[in-house]
RNA sequence: GCCGAAGUGGCGGAAUGGCAGACGCGCUACGUUCAGGGCGUAGUGUCCUUAAGGACGUGAGGGUUCAAAUCCCUCCUUCGGCACCA
């Protein structure tokens, strides 16, 4: 056997070793408790970066720590492998999808071996195979059983450069696509929609988990939910039948400040309310709006546009004549597309009155201002004024009585709106599970029954850059015959979105090779919901938000016992490389292979741990693994080394004994809460005393064997290879992975000795070691009696003293 | 603009009211028959001082406190998210 640390040879060996003994297969059967810890599988982009280390490596130090805690632990790994970047490789290169993607499979799970995980990989899951993807189908056919998918022509973004629908959440910055970085525009097209809305209530509710105060933040302002009422218009237009305009406000105790209102231009009733002679402009206008890029159109601070219809609405309040405009910041999407403008107390609205010469009228006075005219919309709370028999009340007051007001007349309610939209599952691509629907001439829209699954995606589509999906050109795949009828039909060519695919495969890791169903019910009661969930930040109103309303529908369908998918959440923070994030289209991607050759898994695995608080992130820079490299080769040397115990110094065993269970607490609690860095900082300082009590022998060859075992057990799950050898030929029994963490005894891990500080007026001016049983009457005595104590009070008045128990003396002294 | 996170040596960072700079990198000196990203020992915030010691010091300014990197207020910078949502 080699003599000196030699990574390469150990890691290798061990990994050989650990698959033959299956030492990570996990069972289903197991008495002890569960712990589910999971990290997001990886896009199948073809290698893994080390920003893929950042998140696995932690994640499977913690996994491992679990494991010997005594939990029955599943730390599961697979491949989101549908997707845009496979097909676009397909038209560019000619590569087909599925085997530039098993090929990248490959590879990266070579790579994920290398980094000596737990992962047991008979549990492997792969969103692209039939047997993953007939069940993402099914799942489609349960949410479209229970009215929870539609099909409707709708606005959608349209990037034209991938020639492809993207959901809001795939719109990044300033309306760019996710992936080209393209101005987006939009297109009228029939898709199939997920009801997420209907949950928008619930999704807001994460008084259950525990997350991140950020995540749970940008999820709530996702579904942006606002408090009002709704309003009904009178409309002043003889001779058409509909005869009210509804509007909503989040201020109903503005309503004597309207003096214009507003729809806009995609609101279907604006041909209706053009006077003919607007027509000419009215249109040019809405022509103009249709054109604009959405990214455009909803700039900030940019110059509100708009005509006036020519006809006009009543406020029922007051019975005054509003002229109705249509605008370009009025979004068709968001409320009822139509909005009561106050502009005294509306910036936009106010911004808009100026442009057009249009009257304002201020009906909230600012506390201490009389109801004046204003200088800028006041949109806070003050005195209703210039509001008929509401004058005088607070405007909190006025939202109550004026929503009473309404809702007794029948001019409106109170109701709640939410900005949140429904998803978009559709996708005119190849690359994804097919929408199991079927289009009959004479049924209509027909699920593929639950037999015919999976509908199989053909592998002879021709890859070409039109837009258009290629299923749509493949015959074989288009012309099939109805399920209920029999006759000539065509099916849906429009694949589903790839998050479909993710919103369930942490259920499928519980029973990964069920045939007969896409999870057993018995599994994922044992293992569901996720104890621990890990990963980047970036999917918190996507990937998140999607699998949440997923298990929620799910539960309402009766599948699942849960309605949480993940009740513990924890993101790592993001590696920068040269100023950005490392991606492969940004052409900064360091691969983490070499360093795996040079200075072995262990040392990268340990390397991201120590490198800084796991949710911050950072700066890759390789100039530090030199040390973790260098601490691991001295540990080896110091644990390989015979120890000779020359005479026992009982101070020093008490000392050692001490530091061991110091370690052991400060470790697992470190462990617990992800703080890996500060965890290998203790097991530095604790192997650096190890060092020193090496050379010195002054304990005894047991304690000293103690010692040893305990810093491997700790070490095993930052560098499990080191610690496996290390363990093994210090003469344990295989393998240390399969012992228990080591407890701590908190009486010994508590320190005999402190060192107390005396401080005069807030500064230090000395230091004192004394025993930690120290009462404070000797602990102030001792404090006074210090000569550079004394010299500093030296002539001053003693005011008081603090005293800090095992901390601080201070002295205050008048100056 | 709004919301959130962060700002500490030459660098990554530690300390969550009580010794600022743990641990590691880098650097300096010395030692080592030390070939390869060696190894060991000591030192390493700034300033004053031969030294002992002292003063200053956690983005800036103010405040609370016996005591502030830590709590509060104002501001600046960086990063992330949202952004005409009525």
């Amino acid at each position: 056997m080699a003599q000196t640390y030699d990574p390469r040879e150990i890691e290798s060996r061990w990994q050989q070793r650990w698959a033959a003994d299956h030492i990570y297969k996990v069972q289903d059967d197991d008495n002890r408790p569960k712990f589910y810890a999971l990290t997001m599988f990886p896009y199948t982009s073809g290698d893994l970066h080390i920003g893929h280390w950042y998140a696995m490596a932690p994640a499977d130090a913690y996994a491992r720590f679990k494991r010997m805690q005594g939990y029955n632990v599943l730390h599961p790994m697979g491949f989101d492998a549908f997707g845009l970047p496979a097909e676009n490789t397909a038209i560019s290169r000619g590569i087909h999808p599925y085997d530039w993607t098993m090929k990248n499979i490959e590879n990266m799970r070579r790579q994920l071996k290398s980094m000596g995980t737990i992962y047991d990989w008979s549990r492997e899951v792969i969103t692209c195979l039939p047997e993953y993807y007939k069940w993402t189908q099914w799942f489609f056919l349960k949410f479209h059983q229970a009215g929870l998918a539609y099909r409707a022509k709708a606005p959608v973004n349209w990037c034209p450069k991938c020639q492809t629908v993207l959901a809001n959440e795939q719109v990044v910055g300033e309306g760019s696509c996710e992936r080209c970085g393209t101005p987006v525009t939009k297109r009228e097209l029939e898709q199939w929609f997920f009801r997420i809305t209907r949950y928008a209530e619930r999704l807001l509710d994460h008084s259950r988990l525990n997350w991140p105060e950020r995540i749970k933040t940008m999820q709530k302002n996702w579904v942006g939910k606002s408090e009002g009422a709704e309003i009904s218009f009178p409309l002043e237009h003889a001779g058409i039948e509909q005869k009210e305009i509804r509007v909503f406000t989040t201020r109903p105790d503005t309503i004597f400040g309207v003096t214009f209102f507003l729809l806009a231009p995609e609101h279907p009733l604006v041909p209706q309310l053009t006077s003919p002679e607007r027509k000419t402009e009215v249109s040019e206008y809405v022509a103009w709006c249709r054109r604009q890029a959405e990214y455009e159109r909803v700039a900030l601070g940019r110059e509100k546009t708009g005509v006036f219809l020519g006809s006009y609405v009543v406020n029922p309040v007051n019975r005054e004549r509003l002229p109705v405009w249509i605008a370009d910041y009025v979004l068709p999407t968001y409320g009822t597309g139509a909005v009561m403008a106050v502009p005294a107390h509306d910036e936009r609205d106010l911004a808009f009155a100026r442009k057009s010469k249009l009257p304002v009228r201020t009906v909230i006075a600012p506390p201490g201002s009389a109801g004046e005219a204003l200088a800028e919309a006041y949109t806070g709370s003050g005195t209703m004024v210039n509001s008929g028999a509401f004058s005088g009340l607070s405007s909190e007051q006025g939202y109550e009585a004026i929503c009473t007001l309404l809702e007794e007349k029948g001019w409106g309610r109170r109701t709640v709106v939410y900005r949140l939209r429904d998803w978009l599952v559709s996708r005119q691509r190849y690359w994804g599970a097919p929408i199991p629907i079927i289009y009959c001439d004479k049924c209509g829209t027909v699920p593929v029954p639950e037999e015919d699954l999976p509908v199989m995606l053909p592998p002879d589509a021709e890859f070409k850059p039109t837009g258009e999906s290629p299923l749509k050109y493949c015959h074989s795949f288009v012309n099939t015959t109805c399920p209920r009828c029999s006759r000539r039909a065509q099916r849906e060519t429009d694949t589903m979105d790839t998050f479909m695919c993710s919103s369930w495969y942490f259920l499928r890791y519980a029973s990964p090779r069920t045939r007969v169903a896409p999870f057993s019910d018995a599994k994922v009661k044992y293992w569901l919901p996720v104890d621990s969930y890990t990963g980047g930040a970036e999917h918190a109103v996507m990937h998140l938000f999607y699998a949440r309303f997923f298990v929620k529908a799910l539960k309402d369908m009766g599948l699942v016992d849960f309605d949480e998918p993940f009740t513990h959440l924890f993101n790592q923070g993001t590696i920068i490389y040269r100023g950005d994030k490392m991606s492969k289209s940004r052409g900064n991607v360091i691969a983490p292979d070499e360093y795996v050759v040079k200075l072995g898994a262990d040392a990268v695995r340990a390397y991201f741990m120590f490198i800084g608080p796991w949710e911050l992130g950072g700066e890759w820079n390789d100039k530090g693994i030199v040390g973790i490299s260098r601490w691991l080769k001295r540990v080896w040397d110091m644990v390989t080394g015979s120890y000779t115990s020359q005479f026992i110094d009982p101070q020093v065993e008490k000392e050692l004994r001490h530091l061991i269970h110091k370690t052991i607490k400060v470790v697992t609690a470190d462990l617990e809460n992800f703080r890996f860095n500060t965890m290998l900082s203790s097991l530095m300082e604790f192997s650096n005393y190890l060092s020193r009590v090496k050379g010195s022998g002054l304990v005894s060859s047991s304690l000293w064997g103690e010692a040893i075992s305990c810093f491997l057990l700790l070490l095993a799950p930052a560098a499990p290879h080191l610690a496996e050898e290390l363990w093994s030929r210090t003469g344990y029994s295989y393998s240390i992975h399969n012992q228990t963490w080591p407890k701590y005894e908190e009486g010994l891990a508590q320190e005999e000795e402190i060192t107390l500080v005396i401080q005069v007026n807030g500064k230090l001016r000395d230091r004192v070691l004394v025993p930690a049983s120290i009462g404070e009457v000797e602990a102030r005595e001792l404090a006074l009696s210090r000569d550079r104590v004394k010299s500093c009070i030296h002539n001053k008045k003693l005011t008081k003293v603090i005293y800090v128990p095992r901390r601080v003396v201070n002295i205050v002294v008048a100056s």
